[in-house]
DNA sequence: ATGATATTTCCATATTACATGAAATATGGA
DNA sequence: TCCATATTTCATGTAATATGGAAATATCAT
């Protein structure tokens, strides 16, 4: 991952009203939640849920899918993970074996396209 | 750790040069590097790296200590570990299995107080 | 087509963050 | 004490971002 792709990442995760939208969709795993539920749920206004949305989309954290009148959001957990594995890369000075095996953990967790585990 | 704790330490990190220098504390392990050092190597002016490590420091990410005429700063592996586990709490609707071993990962990442690895 | 639901876009304003030059503080050596 | 090194603090102009109301768009049912 490049740095400029992290900082957005972070950029979109640095912001309470986000981060809640982003932990909702975390829980909810790879079925995703509609924009009104998670509105709803967080009792925020409709036009600032979006933007919130929008802003963790545009950095590639979540994806959205249509579903009827629903926009369905979940988390893009490839994207995720990488992120993850950006912040420990190299940790401890080269002695990768220490920290690199967060990002094994941190690829296994739900996969989107490979086989699961559970 | 509560949200707004996390926000700080997202914001802090959601800037290039500020993630520069964390990755690169990262990377320098709990030895730590001074902070002209740090300046020096990412080609930054002495103060704004004075201002970055600060917000770092405020966000409790890394901690500082003198050494003869220089503060040398050091990641606190503890609370990155947190944030990473933060990030990925409750992950896939419950089914923590399947992610929260990346917390443990996460923990026993150069363990700054507890017994050692390797 | 009309109305209801679901979500997004537009826009104005208020707030906050950023970079930089210059000065201040702290430490150690002569 | 005086000077050099190391780092921080201060002040300021500029730019980025958040918020919320109102309107626009898309989908579905009647």
């Amino acid at each position: 991952m490049e740095t400029e792709i992290a900082v957005r990442k972070l950029s979109a995760l640095a912001h309470e009203g986000r981060l809640a939208v982003f932990r909702a969709l975390v829980k909810a795993g790879p079925g995703g939640v509609a924009a009104g539920d998670i509105a709803r749920k967080l009792k925020t206004a409709a036009n600032t849920m979006s933007a919130q949305l929008l802003m963790l989309s545009n950095a590639g954290l979540i994806r959205a899918r249509r579903e009827g009148r629903s926009i369905i959001y979940a988390v893009d957990f490839e994207q995720m993970s990488s992120l993850l594995l950006f912040l420990t890369q190299d940790c401890c000075g080269g002695r990768a074996e220490i920290c690199a095996p967060l990002a094994a953990v941190a690829t296994s967790c739900c996969p989107p396209k490979r086989k699961q585990r559970a």
